[in-house]
DNA sequence: TTTCCCTAGATTGCATACAGATTCGTTCGA
DNA sequence: TCGAACGAATCTGTATGCAATCTAGGGAAA
């Protein structure tokens, strides 16, 4: 009855992409647990489709890095240990890093403008505590970045890193003082890059999410609980 | 009977992955040309298989970013323009970068020592201007960087990257000379690395691949010919 | 008792069939 | 003559069936 109301509330899109969306969900949030064994036939039965939207959904996972494949043998769980995890996160902490530092050669002056605009604007919103409208700001505060760096395959990367890590990522702003904080941080790329020293925005990108990054391992650790 | 050859010739791994590396192929090399419809039937006679194997094919590429898709629509050639192979090439020299800046700070002895053991050993590739073998130990000097870096996120996203630009740099080490200063530079980045030096192993593992790329792009330039 | 082999059940890989969506041409009306 | 609407052809999305492969368990031989 689980996967009845799951395929109610996952509704936009093709079968295969809402398979897509649950699984990943349940793989990132510990339901189906690492290792486990992903066999088509009880699948299509658990979210009421036939085998054909399972395994192109499986090989679309298997992109994706949430589970493993080979030839003949079902597909499983894949392992996102903590130290994966962290490797993300890092990861993560290093793109935004290129990103920002790219940003700062290369933005044009409009981008700049853009930046600087958005960036000011959700001042407001700080002051007045608006958690979701401030994470909505957040992200595109960073897709102005990963957009600034003016490298379409660095773009994929991050954007691809960093839906990975949604899952992990959703009560960020949650957590006490937070949203201050990320201001104060965001102000310190912004400038950096006005001036356009590449270095500073580059060390400034990396303090900023790698402090997110910790504050939601604390997080994704207590995820289990 | 074009197709029947690639059929013969690429004989490993399940129809799907045949499918994949030759479709792979064949978009970067040009034979599909960007924007170019991909329908389902007309592959599925081509590859004279049936469309199954073709869906699971194209979702694939899709993740791989070499075709787009979208929900009841023929999938396209994606556009491998120039500038984005630029932007790979690009993304792969901060890749490798951040891998030897990492691999300074945080390899073991061993794994240092083992660098250090395949760098020197490949001295004698240079003199016997054995290209092959040259490039094959490239390619392992390299993945050890990648391991080294004990970030397996940052290795997946530098593994994924050089596989996509591999075709294009398939005749990298023709070029006149190209062995004896690819080991000169491998040898910048192993001297920085042994005595912990991340931001010179990171800088000359940038430079190392940037020039790598600009003798490719020259390649890929050529091949349309 | 241990090891190897063989068989039966289960599971994946692929082919075929059917249903729903899209596209493009044609026809009818203004 | 132009535009809109209808419909047929085409193509994608999903279901089902069959063949090939893998796995587990039991029995025979060492």
């Amino acid at each position: 009855m689980n996967q009845l109301k799951r395929r109610q509330v996952i509704r936009a899109g093709t079968t295969v992409e809402q398979m897509v969306r649950a699984m990943a969900d349940m793989i990132v949030t510990g339901t189906l647990l690492p290792g486990e064994k992903l066999d088509e036939i009880s699948l299509a039965a658990r979210f009421e489709v036939s085998r054909t939207p399972v395994r192109e959904a499986l090989r679309e996972l298997g992109a994706m890095g949430l589970v493993d494949r080979e030839p003949n043998r079902s597909a499983t769980v894949a392992n996102v240990t903590e130290s994966y995890l962290h490797s993300m996160f890092e990861a993560m902490s290093e793109l935004e890093a290129i990103c920002a530092r790219l940003s700062a050669e290369r933005m044009t002056i409009d981008e700049r403008r853009a930046l600087e605009f958005s960036h000011r604007s959700s001042a407001k919103l700080v002051h007045a505590g608006a958690n979701d409208e401030y994470a909505a700001h957040n992200t595109e505060f960073h897709s102005q970045l990963y957009r600034g760096a003016h490298n379409d395959h660095i773009y994929e990367l991050v954007t691809q890193t960093r839906a990975r890590l949604a899952p992990f990522r959703r009560a960020q702003f949650r957590l006490q003082g937070r949203l201050a904080k990320s201001y104060d941080e965001h102000d310190v790329i912004v400038t950096a890059i006005m001036r356009g020293d590449a270095l500073a925005a580059g060390q400034a990108a990396y303090a900023h999410v790698a402090i997110v990054s910790d504050a939601s391992i604390v997080f994704a650790t207590v995820k289990g609980e």
